[in-house]
DNA sequence: AATTGCCACAACCGCAACCAT
DNA sequence: CATGGTTGCGGTTGTGGCAAT
């Protein structure tokens, strides 16, 4: 099962040979002809089987190479052009919640790729933070001032809503909170969610890939009609954005019951949200 | 007009989980 | 259960375009 925290374990298996240092393997910026070669391909064989696709399809790239510029541009449902400012709001709200886990983010953002949404944080949103005294990692003041009761804001609107929450308290709340909810679809079994088993593959989702995955088809299915979760996903959209909706940020103190309340609407068993360590 | 520096974004790399055998 | 192959994720790098000098 994959969990949020085993990204740090040690890796128990060698890994594989990369496969872009093959000679004979072409690198670099894509072609429009090799653009339209992978493109028709995948419209005619579907994507997948990504290690040999290249050969079947007459291309010069390794799988992965291919795979990218499939997800990241390629696409049909990849939207192309500038993030707009309520797509902006959503990424720092998102980013907040959960942190650098772009797909995740990604996933509630029609037609933006992890790798895009990455990209605009590194470049924009992350120097727009530390502009305004922000810790783009924590979402905390860089700054804190201990003689000053006053608390930077956060959010594309900030500096103009007074109303906004303060971010110190809340970032610390919504942190914790967010990662024990995370954390309880690791560690959960199915049994816990029985309205949650994903017909695609993913198993149960309450582990964090099918959640992952979940979300990442959110869009997908739109356009693919045999996706067959969507009660489901639906369900944990709701949950999803409950947890980014902004008024739940303004009351950090209820968030234990916000939370709950979200994961007895999945059916979820009491007791869960107590299996953390909240250290 | 040529050069330099910066920025944005596409692409690559390494790692880890998943899956099949 | 162990192992090898595949897929996906996040961090980082490379490169083209543009503005400033």
């Amino acid at each position: 099962m994959r969990n949020l925290s085993s990204r740090n374990s040690t890796r128990s298996r060698s890994t594989p040979t990369p496969c872009c240092g093959k000679v004979g393997i072409k690198r670099g910026p894509w072609t429009p002809e090799e653009d339209e070669i992978l493109a028709n391909y995948i419209k005619k064989d579907g994507e997948g089987r990504w290690r040999t696709l290249p050969k079947r399809a007459g291309l010069l790239r390794c799988g992965k190479s291919c795979r990218l510029r499939w997800m990241n541009y390629l696409r049909p449902s990849v939207k192309r052009g500038r993030i707009a400012p309520d797509e902006e709001d959503l990424i720092l709200r998102l980013h907040r919640l959960l942190g650098n886990r772009w797909s995740l983010i990604a996933g509630r953002i029609p037609g933006r790729t992890d790798n895009e949404i990455k990209n605009y944080w590194n470049t924009h949103l992350r120097k727009k933070l530390i502009s305004q005294g922000i810790d783009p990692r924590t979402h905390k003041p860089l700054y804190p001032n201990p003689n000053s009761s006053e608390i930077a804001n956060i959010g594309p609107t900030q500096n103009s809503n007074p109303n906004s929450f303060p971010l110190e308290e809340n970032a610390r709340v919504d942190r914790a909170a967010a990662t024990r909810v995370i954390e309880s679809l690791t560690i959960t079994n199915s049994d816990q969610f029985p309205n949650l088993v994903f017909d695609d593959g993913a198993k149960t989702w309450p582990n964090c890939d099918g959640f992952n995955k979940g979300l990442q088809s959110h869009h997908e299915q739109n356009k693919e009609e045999d996706y067959n979760g969507n009660e489901n996903e639906d369900t944990f959209s709701l949950f999803l954005d409950s947890l980014i909706n902004e008024n739940a940020f303004h009351h950090g103190s209820i968030w234990e019951a916000e939370v709950t309340s979200s994961m007895a609407a999945f059916g979820e068993k009491d007791g869960a949200l107590n299996s953390y360590d909240l250290a």
